[in-house]
DNA sequence: GCGACAG
DNA sequence: ATCTTGTCGC
């Protein structure tokens, strides 16, 4: 699949800017019921290496299909700032999402959707960019108020609200005695369908099995360079 | 001014 | 993201 380029602002403070412009276009409602491709993206680093990006095109019911890399040098690298990481990291997933051989339905990324401060957490700004419907999953929480404990069942959930009390997201238990994911809409598609969609993904351990999978090819990518 | 702070 | 040993538990 080949895309719209994706800009690189010159420094934070127009970054946030630009975050402020696109959210207002996000489209926050949708169900993701009947897609069967999606793309789970995750990222591997270490200091003096390159960003390593792995796009992997999963099947829900064939299971993993293709793995795409996207390489990015250190020096290239827009600086790890909290509520900025897409400027850092989608460069080198889009780079993994044209070498996949069909583009997928949906995108699954490890990371906040609208979970963030100006509602544009990494899985919005791809599924806005790519005019994809994407959910982000991470593994700790960057913004929003949890409403009330969560129960240790696997499979539950709490609403993650924001200070004017939108819903933006939910903590959510894929398994018992793990921590819990931070779930959110990224973009076409509701809160609610985004959690329905990341509950009925396969889940061996506390990952999603597609994002465990992404996590692990990431990890043996970066390692391969030398 | 003091915390909080995805990957 | 990565740095890291042992330790608890299935």
């Amino acid at each position: 699949m080949d895309l719209p380029p994706f800009p690189t602002p010159r420094s934070p403070e127009e970054a946030v800017a630009l975050q402020r412009v696109l959210s207002e276009r996000l489209i926050l409602e949708g169900s993701l019921e009947g897609v069967r491709r999606v793309a789970a993206l995750d990222a591997a680093h270490k200091k003096g290496k390159p960003l390593v990006a792995v796009a992997v095109l999963y099947h829900l019911e064939k299971g993993p299909l293709f793995v795409g890399r996207g390489v990015v040098e250190e020096t290239g690298l827009f600086p790890y700032i909290p509520g900025l990481l897409s400027f850092r990291e989608a460069p080198a997933y889009l780079e993994a999402l044209r070498a996949l051989p069909e583009p997928p339905e949906a995108l699954l990324v490890d990371g906040q959707g609208i979970a963030h401060p100006r509602r544009l957490g990494i899985a919005a700004h791809l599924g806005l960019h790519l005019d994809l419907p994407a959910v982000g999953v991470a593994k700790r929480l960057l913004y929003g108020r949890p409403q009330g404990p969560l129960p240790e069942e696997a499979g539950s959930h709490v609403p993650l609200l924001s200070p004017k009390g939108e819903l933006l997201g939910f903590l959510y238990r894929s398994r018992r005695g793990v921590k819990p994911l931070v779930v959110s809409p990224g973009h076409r598609v509701g809160p609610w369908e985004a959690l329905a969609f990341v509950r009925a993904l396969p889940t061996r351990y506390r990952l999603p099995e597609p994002l465990r999978l992404a996590h692990l090819e990431a990890g043996k990518a970066l390692k391969a360079l030398d």
